[in-house]
DNA sequence: TTTATTATTTTTGTATACAATAATTTAAAG
DNA sequence: CTTTAAATTATTGTATACAAAAATAATAAA
C-alpha cells in the first residue's frame, strides 16, 4: 500500500545541492502539477498521500501547503483540508484586472530601462513559444507565455511588482485551465511579439494599448457567464417545460 | 523561568470563538507589534521565546512566522531564524513605486463603484486620524492612517488589488520606522480629505494627482540617500583629516 | 593579550505522537 | 427502502522528540 518508489527519485541529487531546496522542489513539483492541470481544480490535497508520495512528513508538506495558499493557488479549509483551488468568474475578472494594472507599471518600467540584451532575451522567449506552440506541446506553451510577462517585469526592475505579477500570472493560468472556452488560444506569440517591438520603439503608448488588449482578448476567451456550479445544475436539469415530480428516472 | 503569565490572557475567551482565530490572534498580535515599533527592524524573533510568550508550540509559531515572511514583514533566513525585516532603500522605492500604481488603480475602481455611504465612511476614518494625531497617540495614527488607504481599496472592490495594498502599507509603516528623518510627519489628514473631496466630485484625473502626491511626499520625507549601516560607520568615525592610526581612544 | 581551535549549548528543521474534528460506515427506526 | 443516529475510521491541528546546524563558551597556542 506505501508506494514509496518516487522517493528514491526526488532524493536523487539532493546531497550536493543545499538542503532548503527541498522544501523549493515540492512547490515547485506541485505548481507544476497544478498550472499544468494534472491536478484539476477542486481536488484534495492530503497531507498523508503528498508525503508519501515525495517521502517527507507532513510536516514539509504542510509549509508547501500553506505557501501555495498564500499564493492563493490552493484554498485551505480549517479542519478539512487543502484543495486546489476553484476561482469564481468574479475572482477570474478581478486577477485580470489586477494584471492589466500591473502589466501597465511594468510595461512603463521596462521601457525606462531596457537595453538591447534584454529585448534579445524577450525575442528568444516569443521564438521558444512559437517552437512549443507548433510542436503542439500545450504544457510547455503555457509555461513559456507567462515566463514572458515575467521576463518583462525583470527588465521593468521593481521585484515587489515582479512578486506580485508572478502570482497573477499562476492564477491566471488556474483560471484559463477552468474558464477557457472552445479552442485552446489563437497565437498569442503574435502579440508578444509586438509588444516587443513597441517597447523597443520605446512607445509607451502603444506598448500599454497593445498589452491592454491582449490582456483583454485574453479575458474574452473566458467563458465568465454566471456559469456557477448551481446554475449548471439548474441548466443541466431543467426539461422542457415539466414541472411535475416523479421525473427521477436515472438513478 | 518560564514565564507562562499571559498564557491565560491569550487564551481568555478562545472557548467561544472558533479555533481558528488562535493562528489569526497570534498573527495579528505579532503584526501590531511590528509596525508600532515595539519590535524593531533585524529584531531576533525566537521560536521558543514566542511559542512561550504565547503558550503555544513552536508549530504554531513556525506557521505564524512563514506567514510573516511571504509578506515580507519578517525575514527568514535557513537555518538562522526569523528577523523583522530591514527594508533596503531600494526597496523602500520599490514599495512606493508598487503604492503609487496600485493606488491609481484604486482609486479608478473607487471612483466608479462610490457610495455617498462610502464617502461618509471615508470621512469618519480621517476624523479619526486626525483625532489621534491631536491626542499626540502616533501609534494609533500609522494603524488610521493606513487604514484610510485600505478602506478605498475595499471601495473598488477588487479583493486582490486590496490584498496586495494591504500588504505594500505594513511594508511602508516598517519602511518609515526605518527612514523617517526629521519630524514625525506633518498632518497628512488634510491630503487625505481633498482625495476623498475629488473622489466624491467624480474627478478621476485629479484623485489620482492628489494621491500621487501625497505618496510623493511620503518617500520625500525618508531619508534613503545609500546610507547603510556600513556608509553609517564609516561617517560616524570618521574624523576631520587624520588618516594614522592609534585613534581609538573611546572603547 | 590575541587568535585559533575544540567543546558545549542553543536553535532550527523534520519526524512522530497524540488530540480534536470531520467523514464514513453501520445499525436501527420509520 | 429511505432516513436518522451512533459508532467507526480517517484526517487535520498541535505538541513533543530527535537530528542537524549554528552560535557560544572554553581551551590552547602564538
Amino acid at each position: 500500500m506505501s508506494r514509496t518508489a518516487p522517493t528514491a527519485a526526488l532524493n536523487r541529487g539532493s546531497r550536493a545541492s543545499p538542503k532548503v531546496s527541498q522544501n523549493d522542489f515540492i512547490y515547485e513539483e506541485m505548481l507544476d502539477a497544478i498550472l499544468e492541470q494534472r491536478l484539476a481544480p477542486g481536488t484534495k490535497l492530503s497531507e498523508d498521500t503528498l508525503g508519501e508520495i515525495f517521502g517527507v512528513s507532513r510536516t514539509v508538506i504542510r509549509t508547501v501547503l500553506q505557501r501555495l495558499a498564500h499564493e492563493r493557488i490552493v484554498r485551505i479549509q480549517p479542519n478539512r483540508g487543502a484543495f486546489v483551488s476553484e476561482p469564481s468568474p468574479e475572482e477570474a475578472r478581478e486577477v485580470l484586472q489586477a494584471r492589466r494594472l500591473i502589466e501597465e507599471g511594468i510595461i512603463r518600467g521596462a521601457v525606462r530601462n531596457q537595453s538591447p540584451e534584454d529585448i534579445q532575451e524577450l525575442n528568444q522567449s516569443v521564438a521558444a513559444e512559437r517552437h512549443s506552440l507548433e510542436n503542439g506541446d500545450h504544457e510547455a506553451w503555457v509555461r513559456l507565455s507567462g515566463d514572458f510577462h515575467l521576463k518583462l517585469a525583470e527588465i521593468a526592475r521593481n521585484q515587489t511588482l515582479s512578486a506580485f505579477l508572478r502570482e497573477l500570472v499562476s492564477r491566471t493560468s488556474l483560471i484559463i485551465v477552468q474558464y477557457q472556452k472552445g479552442a485552446v488560444s489563437p497565437c498569442s506569440c503574435d502579440e508578444h511579439s509586438e509588444i516587443i517591438e513597441a517597447i523597443a520603439a520605446r512607445d509607451e503608448n502603444r506598448a500599454i494599448t497593445l498589452m491592454n488588449t491582449h490582456l483583454q482578448a485574453c479575458e474574452d476567451q473566458l467563458n465568465l457567464c454566471e456559469n456557477d456550479t448551481k446554475a449548471d445544475l439548474y441548466s443541466i436539469f431543467a426539461k422542457p417545460t415539466r414541472k411535475t415530480g416523479k421525473s427521477r428516472g436515472a438513478k
